[in-house]
DNA sequence: AAATGTGAAGAGGTTCACAGCG
DNA sequence: CGCTGTGAACCTCTTCACATTT
């Protein structure tokens, strides 16, 4: 009798929004940020120990406690028992797991409506974000500056960007500009896109790519409607 | 000895993007709208039949041809074996299942930067949806219109929107308003939202929420780079 | 021969139930 | 006693393998 051998799985496709954990458990870190941002609001209402039960709560979206102790636990022990956990600690455990410890230069192409909303919203919402450069292809715009950072040519990313240090880039441009605009960004040395195209970026896998996609977002929506 | 009885599960945390097909299987919303974006781009290029490897590749992003078949074989039996998929035919009942196959209209609530950007966004590039009603508190802005849509004033929508026939509706306000302006909108009559407010909003279940969350994004980002 | 459609196996993530500790 | 931390049970979704059909 002939037993067939398994074929070996392929390990893990890898999506952004979940990583391994210290042994190879994997962690939701969406679900660590939401954590991250009630324990802020805790701590800005004055308290000082919270219990997964309370955190939940403030959560809300159906989030239970168990789920929130299971992924604390992956990051180490922080609880007291019978107690609760120490917001300041946990914040600050967060923030550096989520590599919200220190601040972000950000590269935006395209400087449109969309572009231009993101760096107002970016700048003037989120404190460790800055807008460290900002490229179009307008001629009207290009040489203009915006909040002390001026404007480049899209042309001029290759010999413009790599000095700015920024980490992360921001694409809103059309799609047929994407991928191209994405590949110039990388070789720039930004390790982290977050894309406003509605494509498939086809990158190298150390890249990390988050598309935010209206159309497929809406589309949900007018499911639910019919 | 006793034999604890288990306790029965909760039904569903009924997370939108997802959905549940004829008989009770659960179908992935944004795949199903990958698949139909995939099918109209083919079906531009002239491919009248498409096999699911095709479409798979077209797709991208690790798409499987076997989780293509396997989601389009809940919806009923389009392929012919041996054969493929006919696009058009596919499209066709991908739109009408996705709620494409009509045009919508949208209602904006805040119209800053961010606003604005999105009512540009939808009216250029997306030909099935339209901005239907634009509400703002700044009285710069109330008064004035905006491709033919008259901007009013954020306390008048209880009185103007339930006559616009808006099904969806969009939250580009600060967070703090979120919440009311999300209660005031299902009041008018709208019956899904997308928030670009960092706020979990608490609705009815039957009000289908879509929350676009750039700092979350954005820290999923960061940590990759940490 | 080629590709669909699908039951079954497999992985992955969530929830339970309770031991452990303050 | 209260709440954390966690192995095990459970459930859901993905992938495999192959019968089926053109």
């Amino acid at each position: 009798m002939k037993i067939a051998a398994r074929k070996r799985r392929s390990p893990k496709p890898s999506r952004n929004g979940e990583a391994r954990g210290p042994r190879g458990f994997v962690i939701s870190i969406p679900r660590l940020f939401l954590y991250h941002r009630g324990l802020e609001d805790a701590l800005h209402a004055g308290d000082k120990v919270l219990t997964s039960q309370e955190l939940a709560a403030r959560i809300g979206r159906g989030m239970s406690s168990t789920q929130i102790r299971k992924d604390l636990s992956q990051l180490g022990t922080f609880g007291r028992r019978g107690q609760g956990y120490d917001v300041v600690v946990l914040v600050k455990k967060l923030a550096r797991v989520l590599g919200l410890d220190r601040d972000w230069r950000i590269a935006i192409v395209g400087f449109g409506n969309l572009g231009h909303a993101l760096a107002t919203f970016l700048e003037y919402r989120e404190e460790k974000f800055h807008i460290g450069a900002i490229f179009d292809k307008d001629p009207a715009l290009v040489g203009t500056s915006w909040h002390g950072v001026t404007i480049s040519d899209e042309d001029d990313l290759d010999r413009v960007l790599p000095k700015l240090n920024c980490g992360i880039g921001i694409i809103a441009v059309p799609a047929s500009a994407a991928q191209r605009v994405a590949e110039r960004l990388v070789a720039a040395g930004v390790g982290a896109l977050l894309n406003f195209a509605p494509t498939n970026l086809e990158l190298a896998p150390a890249v990390a790519v988050r598309t935010i996609d209206l159309a497929s977002e809406l589309s949900i929506l007018t499911h639910h409607l019919s």
